[in-house]
DNA sequence: TTTTGTGAACCTATTCACAGCG
DNA sequence: CGCTGTGAATAGGTTCACAAAA
């Protein structure tokens, strides 16, 4: 199998948004090109992109925009409605829950989790949290396959393993730690205090250059 | 001025945060191998990263941790306690607004926005909500820097205007939206959304490569 | 013609490897 | 010695440019 830069799965995240808007408009067909400018990106990167994975265009035509919505929903694995659990009910694990655009997209949260007992028994949005102990039975009876990750960074890892002995195939870590986690296992960080203080050296008058747009 | 990548400013950030547990560990002194192991990281790229804004090592002996701290500190930008703006006060925006976190890295939230009467006057935190009419007058008054946007995506093209309006620099956009702002202007996206659909191509069993470690 | 898909060329980032310093 | 700082080499990702298809 071809090798696939993990910037190319971000991207065809980006183009699915694209499409999905376009496909609401009623747009049948749009060109690389014309995607490309929706986007500020350059047309070939699209092109390249979406070859990894097979033509789905139709040269001197374009692309058939539901179509190929469906292509990238299929490649991303978003047809077979993933099922999500978020560990840690604080503020952030709360607001994730009752954050309306994952079911769009093909995600369920089906589970809540968290240690303390003022969380266990209270109910978010409908949903029960959970006692965190419990966390392997549930993720194999509900065939849970992602988390997301909302403790404190002191007990992130504690928490981790956990959850990757649950046979959770994929993290997506808010907690300001490396994760240590077996090469099976994939972690993607959301980090604030990065994307922060990236921002804040920008502030501080270094121009750094922007992709070209 | 040399070019600085992007990710270099990433990896600072990164930096910076085991310098500070190194450092309240009473770690004197970390040479490039020692820090390359705790990150899982390159021991020259640690070294490449840093000589982007000069020598801070001593041959033979590696860098001082509390120095190298101070000097990361610096380049990013905060020694002088930047001044941040939450635009969008829902649940991810009151989340935010209750993070602790900030504080520590030399952020200082000054202020809270939302258009909503229901919002507008309530305190979060200790803080009271703004009418973001009042945006431009606030940023300039409060030396606003950064903004993080956290309203709905329909509304962000548009506030995202106001905001770049009043004067502030950068902006870090949780809407899943592509911002479209002048050049000098600074966005960071963080969006749930891709970051899930990327794990959610992982669990579908590409196995496409990570990182050496 | 228009536009795709793709090898080639280019550009950028990472890693190597070693001179030079302490 | 051990380790940094950095030019050189390598790897990786992006853009170009064009042949082939509609």
């Amino acid at each position: 199998m071809k090798k696939i830069p993990e910037n190319t799965i971000k991207r065809l995240s980006l183009y699915y948004r694209y499409l999905h808007f376009l496909s609401r408009q009623g747009t049948g067909t749009i060109s690389s090109r014309s995607l490309a400018q929706l986007l500020e990106a350059n047309p070939s990167q699209i092109r390249k992109d979406l070859s990894y994975f097979g033509g789905f265009g139709k040269t001197g035509t374009g692309y058939n925009v539901s179509e190929l919505k469906k292509q990238i929903a299929r490649i991303l694995g978003l047809e077979q409605g993933r099922r999500v659990a978020i560990v840690g009910m604080g503020n952030l694990g709360m607001a994730l829950a009752a954050y309306k655009g994952f079911e769009v997209l093909g995600f369920s949260v089906v589970a809540l989790f968290d240690d303390s007992s003022r969380k266990i028994g209270k109910k978010y949005r409908g949903k029960v949290c959970l006692d965190i102990k419990g966390l392997a039975k549930i993720v194999r009876r509900e065939k849970i396959e992602m988390a997301i990750l909302t403790v404190p960074a002191e007990a992130a890892q504690e928490v981790a393993a956990m959850v990757v002995a649950s046979g959770v195939k994929a993290i997506l870590n808010f907690a300001p730690v490396h994760l240590n986690v077996p090469r099976h296992v994939r972690v993607s960080n959301v980090d604030l205090a990065t994307e922060l203080k990236s921002l804040s050296f920008f502030v501080s008058g270094y121009d750094y250059p922007r992709k070209k747009g």
